[in-house]
DNA sequence: CTTGACGCTTACGTAAACGTAAAGCACAGT
DNA sequence: ACTGTGCTTTACGTTTACGTAAGCGTCAAG
């Protein structure tokens, strides 16, 4: 199996982002493709971290953040302390992340009683009419 | 009855924001206390306009995208057409938030995912030892 | 009366996250 | 041999969201 590769303009494309940005993740530490001479090739390890990045920054994540989180997912097994500060980084994580559902179910329910409020506006507007 | 107001030392302490930032709002037309004199007089409303906007902030929006969310909150009941633009505005917005959602989720499953990865692997280092 | 404490404006500085040339290599087609 | 297409690096520019003085007004306490 050859397993599959990208250029960068293919991820970029893909993903619908500049080739610089993704030059800027991999110069932030974010990404690290292969390199063929001088060539970026990608690997499918690049393509998910890729993905998780932009999903992490439309949370509202900066790249510092995005880089802890996307590290996590494939850190190696390692020795106990590694493991045990990897729980506890998801911990955190996780207290954020709930905080953020919180704010967002609040927003999405503010918003549903402004949209309550429109109709009732515009109904008494028809009615009059 | 007198109708609560802050000062804007009061309100950077609540908030745990800088007297900076909430000038920088006002800057920004997100918020417009009353002035007395020239000190700023926030009202009740200001105070519930500055949760807002750092609800808003939490859930990673710029500045702009909240200052048109928060107007939408105390608009003013307006003509047919005002109205039906508001709700369009609501649908997008809700359409975003519930993109964000979407990834929340994802985010924090892919968490637990880690999570229980690593309690195996602590587990197996720990039965080995 | 002067010294804080608190507030104000004006304005330059900064970090993050890219955008935007500028200039060059490498290979493919005509 | 030339042109184009795609990739590269280097480096300065830009926007957002404030930070950080600098310098001034004002009112209350010592």
């Amino acid at each position: 199996m050859p397993a599959e590769t990208w250029t960068i303009a293919e991820l970029a494309a893909e993903y619908d982002v500049t080739l610089r940005t993704i030059r800027f993740y991999e110069d932030r530490g974010l990404l690290t493709p292969e390199r063929r001479g001088t060539v970026r090739v990608y690997h499918p390890r690049d393509r998910v971290r890729l993905g998780l990045i932009l999903r992490g920054k439309r949370l509202g994540f900066s790249l510092d953040e995005i880089a802890t989180i996307v590290d996590m997912y494939d850190a190696e097994p390692g020795e106990e302390g590694q493991l045990e500060y990897l729980l506890a980084q998801i911990t955190t994580r996780r207290a954020d992340l709930e905080q953020r559902r919180q704010d967002l179910e609040q927003t999405l329910q503010d918003l549903a009683d402004v949209e309550a409020r429109c109709q009732a506006d515009l109904k008494a507007l028809r009615d009059r009419a």
